[in-house]
DNA sequence: CGGGATCCCTTAGGATACTG
DNA sequence: CAGTATCCTAAGGGATCCCG
């Protein structure tokens, strides 16, 4: 249960020892969306073993990054002020390899979680200042996520509301971030589907999102 | 030896299929230091298996983060510009980590190239502007560094050369760096060792090199 | 039903030895 | 020096079962 250590002394083994193990980071990855419980955790973690599951939430807390807090009957988990402080790591590490990204394999699954901290990844905060308040309502598959950009600040959350712009993608949203694709295109070849709103805020959202290899 | 993937679609997820697996991080690390060979990169990660080495460097290689560059007889690994884009992720997943960092166990070493990942981790540019050029020789154990700052920038190297300041010190290096431990102590307790030059100075590098938990 | 624990099997990782 | 080859252990994967 012990995290496997690398036999050195410094900085990166460390880390490395708290959060290097599979699984690991992605679990810290959706914590910092918000408090989960363990049922929604293995629900956004695509085929991780409960035991691995159960056994990275123990060694997670071991290492003081999240928290076990129970309410009434659930239980929560959260992470600690330590486990939160990974979030600029977590958000570069994510940019960097969303520059890696290609097509989506067949199996490959996009969670609600992990499509907010990609969308907090390509943000742009500078950019977003200088644009009016825009609430967009994101389809990804099954996922629909509540997309609020005001002034520098930007919310993301799980469900519907009242938005500007309403519109359905899958993966290939990925391109229209990278600039790959352009907001016209997007809609034109059906790979985005505007379902409420004027489509020209597509391009708002574009520039607002944008995150180039 | 296709590294194994994760089943979902996110940034963090394909950044974890690059250099997720066990040691490639290290490797990745101590190329962020500099070229280095294979022998060089195996002497740097304590117990690596020489075979876990060779597969790591090939799938660093197909993720296009590592390129493998024959030099007459020998053979050079060194970072792709896309694995230089890992530094800063590294150098703020280090610093979380150096937070966390307690005492050395006893088969835990310091090498020249995860100190001096450390030092640039703790470096403190904008305090180092203020102070006046220096140059200073440290020993830790095998490892000897010439480190020198001048204005905002610092250049760590192996090997030695003429210095300011010359100490030894073992891994209560890092209580120094911490603030735990004030650098009058330090000297007062043996704890660091100065071989040449006025002691006042690690003042100066206590200043320079901060990281607080 | 949420939150796990247990089982068995597969595969990656570790130790050591060996080779061009 | 720069890796392969081999053997073995331990961690991960998948399904199922359990308990409050």
């Amino acid at each position: 249960m012990a995290a496997r250590d690398y036999g050195q002394y410094g900085g990166i083994t460390r880390a490395l020892e708290l959060v290097g193990e599979r699984w690991a980071l992605l679990i810290v990855r959706d914590l910092l969306v918000g408090p989960r419980r363990y049922g929604e955790l293995g629900a956004g973690l695509p085929r991780i073993p409960s035991n691995i599951l159960a056994a990275r939430l123990k060694e997670l807390q071991a290492a003081g990054v999240i928290r076990r807090v129970p309410h009434s009957r659930i239980i929560i988990y959260e992470l600690t002020d330590y486990g939160h402080e990974l979030e600029p790591v977590v958000l570069a590490f994510g940019a960097w390899g969303f520059k890696a990204l290609g097509e989506p394999r067949d199996e490959q699954i996009i969670t609600p979680d992990s499509m907010t901290m990609d969308l907090r990844t390509a943000f742009r905060p500078q950019v977003a200042a200088n644009l009016p308040a825009t609430a967009y309502g994101a389809r990804f598959g099954p996922a629909e996520l509540l997309i609020r950009v005001d002034g520098d600040t930007l919310d993301v959350r799980r469900g519907a509301g009242p938005v500007d712009l309403a519109f359905a993608a899958d993966a290939s949203i990925r391109r229209l971030i990278s600039g790959e694709l352009s907001p016209e295109r997007a809609i034109a070849t059906g790979m985005v589907e505007v379902l409420r709103g004027p489509g020209i805020l597509l391009d708002r959202f574009a520039s607002t999102f944008h995150l180039a290899a």
